[in-house]
DNA sequence: CGGCGGATTGATAATGGTCAATTGTGGTGG
DNA sequence: CCACCACAATTGACCATTATCAATCCGCCG
């Protein structure tokens, strides 16, 4: 409502964002992709540290809020306060697990837990069928996983000829989700605690 | 105020503890370590999904606060909410850095990288001089860079060599914090910026 | 003294990276 | 309609980093 726009929140309305980092030596790593409700940046009360950058990984609508409203929103309303906080424990859980992933398991489970994650994510954020073609680069999932294009490429080809995936320039069709899921099971300790 | 001590905040008082996942295979992955003034959970208002366990690394005092008289706290001094997200941010920004550390840099830079970061954190929650003897084991530092603890060893080795720490059963003393940043520069996306 | 946990070292194997080239597909302009 | 280009995907040969397996050493404590 006010004309002058500060600091803002600013959030995925639609499409996929990503978070990343460049490194000097040219190299990316994408910390995590961004679907629709996905807010990038809650800082209502300190700048707080904001090393890494934002892009769009398809076409993407991006919602804006203005801190000063917000804050007048949460003086009236402390329930969403209680959403805002739900939210960053969320994505604190996902990049959490993202770091087990990436110092623990090797390229085929990394992906393979990437793929579930995403596919869970999108689902929630658009249509559950859309939600098994992804509109990702094979360069893009690769710098989310940390590993190179070309290898991620080798080992999603296994995927393909296991029949859990297919993948059409530009896109990444799931086949088998509960495949990749047993792919990925190393990661999930649930299966350790029963 | 209230006597049933319901849902808390833990946080750290003094000591060091570690925030880590058990794999199914056995594996180890150290999240994140937490000095004096890191709180664990801050969960006020949601369950969160709070996947991986606590351990204290070093003699560890645990401080803890009921919900309910936070909460208390938090109607009449708003201010402390934006501590509490301040703490979230840096934390959640100390993450980050460890995905793209270990998504992206070889052995020596994420061993360089963790180091420098823990004196930091180290020196603020004790004293400063304090800080470069970390009283941590190889085999817990390797399982916060995603390594086995001997090749973890071997490094730490040649940085020796180099004089920029030494290490003693138990303890690793920082000898020269400014030649460990040199070999972390890899991942300080500021020198690319300026 | 004996034993244990942490640290250290060597030999070997595997995973994933690098370099280099090729294919395929879609878009664009003539 | 075709030539051409750009980007994504694919493949192969080779190399480097790191894991694995197996001992051994050292300081500390009971």
């Amino acid at each position: 409502m006010s004309g002058a726009t500060g600091r803002q929140i600013v959030s995925v309305g639609a499409g996929i964002a990503m978070r990343y980092r460049l490194l000097p030596d040219g190299g990316r790593q994408i910390i995590m992709f961004l679907f629709p409700g996905d807010a990038c940046n809650v800082n209502l009360y300190s700048p707080s540290p904001f090393d890494d950058s934002l892009a769009a990984v398809t076409a993407v609508r991006i919602d804006r809020i203005n801190h000063d409203s917000m804050l007048d929103v949460l003086r009236v309303e402390p329930a969403v306060n209680a959403g805002l906080w739900a939210m960053a424990d969320e994505q604190s859980a996902i990049i959490r697990n993202q770091v087990t992933s990436l110092g623990r398991c090797d390229t085929r489970v990394r992906i393979a837990a990437l793929l579930c994650d995403l596919v869970k994510r999108f689902a929630a954020g658009m249509g559950a069928s859309a939600a098994l073609a992804l509109p990702i680069t094979q360069s893009l999932l690769a710098d989310a996983v940390g590993v190179t294009h070309i290898h991620f490429n080798r080992v999603v080809g296994e995927f393909g000829k296991m029949g859990l995936v297919e993948t059409r320039r530009g896109t990444l069709f799931i086949r088998d989700v509960s495949g990749l899921e047993d792919i990925a099971k190393p990661l999930r300790s649930s299966t350790y605690w029963h």
